[in-house]
DNA sequence: CGCCAGGGCCATA
DNA sequence: TATGGCCATGGC
């Protein structure tokens, strides 16, 4: 077992199946519309913001929304006069596929990632969110957390988005499985136990931690 | 009161 | 290509 595969079993010892991404109406819209109000956002936030829709959260209601409108509606997720131009965006973007999620997956993920990126509000982490938790794609999802344990252990020398992706891709099975937990159980870990606190005595990766960030 | 959250865009050098 | 300012609400 690799020292990727070992942190894995680690957090997912610790925490268990996490199984994201909670949604309320179980739709690949409705992540696609969390992945990009999520951006720099506590998830709390982006609840209240999605349960703000009632029951509009559809690509073709939102479509039909001016910008002021959705822009009231995602408030509480904060950014919202950006977000709203996003959201826009990204539900023209769905729109290319007839808003049809089985269309989508017919999609390369390689061609999929290229459009994306060109939507305006998304970048590599929101695409490859919204390809991993949406679409069920086997992409691995690198953020902050993921970066920030990189630098902790000594996996990897280069610290961008892309060595980082290409690195977890590499040392573990390309399964959508493994990839959606593994990324929850960073952030997670993150989360709870070494933020802002000065000795980390929960966090099983590292005891003892005296670095604020995870 | 200040810090930061499941980022990304844009101007600048 | 690599920083830095900016976007904005809400929890602690």
């Amino acid at each position: 077992m690799n020292e990727l595969q070992k942190i894995y079993q680690t957090l997912l010892t610790r925490y268990g199946d996490l199984d994201w991404w909670p949604t309320v109406t179980g739709s690949p819209y409705e992540i696609i519309v969390g992945a990009v109000l999520t951006q720099n956002t506590a998830w709390h936030n982006v609840e209240k913001a999605i349960s703000n829709f009632k029951n509009n959260l559809t690509p073709q209601i939102v479509s039909s929304m001016n910008m002021t409108e959705l822009a009231e509606i995602i408030r509480p997720a904060g950014f919202f006069n950006q977000k709203a131009v996003y959201l826009k965006e990204i539900t023209k973007w769905y729109a290319g596929y007839n808003f049809d999620a089985a269309a989508v997956r017919r999609d390369s993920p390689e061609e999929l990632r290229a459009g994306l990126l060109k939507v305006k509000g998304v970048g590599k982490e929101t695409a490859d969110s919204i390809l991993l938790y949406a679409f069920g794609f086997p992409t691995f999802v690198t953020d902050a957390y993921t970066v920030r344990l990189c630098e902790r252990y000594p996996i990897n020398v280069e610290k961008n988005y892309d060595m980082i992706k290409a690195c977890f891709e590499e040392a573990l099975p390309k399964s959508e499985k493994v990839y959606n937990n593994y990324h929850a159980l960073i952030v997670i870990n993150g989360k709870n136990h070494c933020r802002k606190k000065p000795v980390c005595n929960g966090c099983p990766l590292f005891s003892g931690c005296k670095r604020k960030n995870i």
